[in-house]
DNA sequence: CATTCAAAACTGCAATAGCAGATGCCCGGC
DNA sequence: GCCGGGCATCTGCTATTGCAGTTTTGAATG
């Protein structure tokens, strides 16, 4: 630990959800930006001091990235961010293609036309920034519909799963510094999920969903991305 | 917490590693074998005192197993042991199927040699315990097989979500008490896949364990694996 | 100058204590 | 007999303290 990066600043205390989940994003987002560099040292004390907080929540948002592979452990020596070379990135890809995958079959099996309606406004959100060439807003709202539609699965494994791996995706383009990821053909491909759901065809959902996801990261990861 | 089940006896010391891992053990054990009954509730304070630890390494564990869908927590108020109807856990068994056959894919392209004379192992022992019909040892060598793969991938994320997702597996079979899983068949197929990883072809590595793990599935919950 | 070994500094890890919020119980009123 | 409010209890949650194992350092020795 050298300078205390600027995503170890103090923690604001007027927050009623436990801190370890505040920790826990602070140190996501060190790690997304590159101000917690790869192999780095995570010391439960030096953060807990420079987050203003104690060492225990410190303690379990380093778990839980951990289990995340975002942070590696030695069991009594320290933690580090985890080492990530563009394979590693493009593998968690591949499973979160997966995964988006599970979650699209989920929608389709339990929409309600409620949930039907809200990927309906977020599909248009997209589509509206995409005319207006919005990319900031397009990503927003990309994110909106795919936690909307994980949202509809209401299962907390693919949940949290499905959140722990967007990291991976923010470093992966970070990384590479991708790229529109033809917002066009993007926002006909969730018109596509979004009808096979709607048509109640979980094989369809899953499949295009896949696709999709795969086909985005093939943008950002050409070379392992073949076959 | 009324008496004390059997999961919560008092926990031996000798050991090296973190006591969270321990106490998340015992706490999976007794979720899956029903000691901890579903809508339970889970104190810090009572389990930590019944397993002769501090509340913290307890509070580690359930925050993993929150993580993992098997422990539902709200805020300030408690954590109790997830409610599962069959629909949640053929769900489960659905992304298990899917990151299954993401484990198969990765196994298909990084197995060394030496991988793969492991997994031959394994499914040898599989076929011994199928020939004598020993079914207890052939439960271990299918997990044994399984395990032996995900390494390959060598993916934390991977792992330890497959990890998670067979107590999911045991709580279902244990719940419809099945049944034989058809031992022959279910041989037949692991040789397919591992004929699948040794052709380094991922595609069909993945289609045939994904294909694999969802009859498995069907065979536990037939009515919820249609279509 | 390189090596080694011991001590100091640091680390994960667990236990204890205390606070604030939530829960549940009991008692008085309708 | 049923309902509601206040108090006791219990809960999650964080901080503080201390211990044991690890790593680093630095000096003495070859």
């Amino acid at each position: 630990m050298t300078l205390a990066p600027s995503a170890l600043r103090p923690l604001a205390t007027d927050d009623i959800r436990p801190l370890a989940d505040s920790v826990y994003e602070r140190l996501v987002g060190g790690i997304v930006d590159g101000s917690l560099p790869p192999g780095g040292k995570l010391s439960e004390r030096s953060i807990a001091a420079a987050l203003g907080t104690s060492a225990q929540p410190v303690r379990e948002a380093l778990r839980r990235l951990e289990g995340e592979g975002l942070v590696e452990t030695r069991p009594r020596s320290g933690s580090s961010v985890a080492l990530m070379d563009t394979r590693r990135l493009a593998e968690m890809g591949r499973i979160r293609a997966v995964l988006e995958g599970a979650a699209a079959d989920l929608a389709a099996r339990h929409a309600t036309p409620e949930d039907l309606q809200r990927l309906e406004q977020r599909l248009d959100a997209m589509r509206d920034a995409t005319e207006y060439g919005d990319t900031a807003t397009l990503r927003l709202a990309n994110e909106a519909f795919h936690t909307a539609l994980h949202a509809i699965g209401d299962n907390p494994f693919l949940i949290r799963g499905l959140q722990a791996l967007r990291a991976y995706d923010h470093i992966g383009r970070a990384r590479v510094l991708a790229s529109d990821d033809q917002p066009r053909q993007a926002l006909a491909e969730h018109a596509a999920i979004l009808a096979a759901i709607a048509a109640r065809d979980p094989e369809a959902a899953e499949r295009q969903m896949r696709a999709h996801t795969f086909r985005s990261l093939s943008v950002a990861f050409p070379e392992e991305t073949r076959g």
